[in-house]
DNA sequence: AGGATCATCCAAAACGTTTTGGGAGTCAAT
DNA sequence: ATTGACTCCCAAAACGTTTTGGATGATCCT
């Protein structure tokens, strides 16, 4: 209702005064500002922030990238996530806008419409490609962002990723001192980040217990494509003991198959992501985690220090893989 | 990098012809409109968001409350929700903020800084109680807004709500009519309106069949209230032979109660929501589910005819309640 | 020729802040 | 009396757009 001017007006003093007064500049009296102070929550004012941020060159928000492309909507614990990072850049005057990729646009325009319009003053991009152009166009600004997983970017950037590598290389290596020997990997396109570390970490186990590599399958990271994979694998003459699944989803899948194929659980499966389903599922999906606590609040600070101008380096964030043991990997290797 | 004036000045140009050949008016010759948009197209212009919005006097961005208190973050399907709305917000040219109240503030004092900031044009709000003073505050301000969920306002407001009455309703009755007596309700804090709207679908219906209804209960909606809520009802000598619980996230509570005292499903239950995770559950949850399609795109609409000024009577949406038949409701009544 | 109509363009105002660059006035030291 | 330092205040510029209210010619009609 009620704007710097007219505030001004009613106190005798210029909107500078005022102005001055409610940000705590010292040129103003204590008399003053008080009298200021209590005239302006008298009447509910507050600065406008279009106009402020026109002023003072800064959008005051923070885009978050959604990809509604493959199955569903990133992680499911995503909201979570969000939410503990919206509030966290709340604290310091910052909103989060989720930015889902319009229909017929592609995630490189919507980057571009956020830039080059200066709707926002960080991006935080998740689901990062080994060869992400969206990456590669926020670098070419000089743009700020953090992303939720590494790239192949050749310069750094921010980012909080997990170890998939280690955690798919340990979980690996688990299953064979439990006595597996035929331990297959289903895996996420490869052009994700994130998927082809995982299957890196499961490959570079096989090779060191001297195991052939070749149980080896990508599918879209879904239920759907964990369960084509699993049908796929267990058509072989030489079906596995044990299989290692990129995602929850597709483990959950892979579960489903089982069911239909053998009746139950006749292979070890884990998963990773730890999604709440999986305590749910029967037999309870064992999976791994990412460790490091509040992920939201991390990605908060990543986005507020890479907007202050901190150089990447110092911004990355690569946390260690745990295991979530829970029923589905117990099975021992002779199960088939 | 570029704005109007060095576009012009590139051109040739007034700000003023660019600005309006950029928009489409009429009054600039076609010959000048695709030079103008050439040029721009080749700066990779795109007008500055905070001048446009200043200028305008419409922030371009809407806000959804993110209650972060009770449980989890609202139903576990939020965020495709969500995005389905930021998406076709995003093709009017607004863009969807999520804003989780902060620690120490109210979602009363957040609705205040949204609105007397003019940081956002509409605002959507979900979880609403009885009375709720978010609602109130903005009718006070005349600022659109749209609930997901009714009140019990007296000044009409838009709202999409599901039938949570007749669906309890039915659900009641079904289980009467397979031959139960002793049917419980586990609700959530009446302060709700959904809350007290399913729980008065189950008591008329209770009544309608000339049953007691004191077996009911309320907790806080989530896994461990629901959990709380049937370990006091086994422990009754006149134990329920069914349940019907407020949330999904209360009937798994159930379940698991189930399970730990009698060792499975000893009661019938069903649910509302239909989470995701309700088909992996063993036994799988029987739940219902609002009909009507693409809930975000229906909010979009709604918001959108809201900031258009359309009266908020033709902006109430009441969606009939279906049931999701699965395994859990099934138990006959003597099971006990 | 004079007026009306039309097509095309533009200067300036406006949106509401924050920031710049002082301007008065007071007080103390010289 | 002048100077300098200090306190308190303010006018005006700036941010980049959209919109208002014409201005300038050209064309057309009578």
């Amino acid at each position: 209702m009620a704007n710097l001017k007219q505030l001004a007006q009613s106190l005798g003093l210029s909107v500078t005064t005022v102005s001055r007064a409610l940000d705590g500049y010292s040129d103003v009296s204590a008399a003053t500002r008080q009298r200021v102070q209590e005239a302006a929550d008298k009447a509910g004012y507050r600065p406008n922030a279009s106009a402020r941020r026109l002023r003072k060159q800064r959008a005051e928000l923070v885009a978050v990238t959604l990809p509604s492309e493959p199955g569903h909507i990133g992680p499911l614990h995503f909201l979570d996530m969000l939410s503990g990072c919206a509030e966290h850049l709340a604290g310091a005057g910052l909103n989060l806008v989720i930015a889902p990729v319009p229909h017929g646009e592609s995630e490189l325009d919507m980057c571009r419409r956020f830039v080059d319009g200066r709707r926002v003053d960080a991006m935080l991009l998740v689901r990062t490609k080994r060869h992400d152009e969206r990456v590669e166009f926020l670098q070419s600004r000089g743009f700020p962002f953090v992303t939720n997983g590494r790239t192949e970017s050749v310069i750094q950037h921010p980012y909080i990723d997990g170890d998939g590598f280690s955690g798919f290389n340990a979980a690996t290596l688990r299953f064979h001192r439990d006595g597996h020997r035929r331990i297959a990997h289903v895996g996420a396109p490869q052009e994700y980040f994130f998927a082809h570390a995982r299957r890196q970490g499961w490959e570079a186990a096989m090779r060191e217990c001297g195991l052939a590599t070749d149980l080896d399958l990508q599918q879209a990271p879904t239920e759907q494509g964990g369960y084509e994979a699993a049908l796929a694998l267990l058509a072989r003459s030489d079906r596995p003991t044990a299989i290692v699944c990129a995602t929850d989803e597709m483990a959950i899948g892979v579960l489903r198959a089982l069911r239909e194929v053998d009746g139950g659980l006749s292979i070890s499966v884990i998963g990773h992501d730890d999604l709440p389903i999986g305590a749910f599922t029967s037999p309870a999906l064992s999976t791994m985690r990412m460790t490091g606590g509040n992920l939201g609040r991390s990605f908060a600070s990543l986005l507020l220090r890479t907007i202050a101008g901190e150089p990447a380096e110092t911004l990355q964030e690569l946390h260690a893989i745990e295991f979530v043991d829970r029923d589905s990997h117990r099975l021992p290797p002779i199960a088939a």
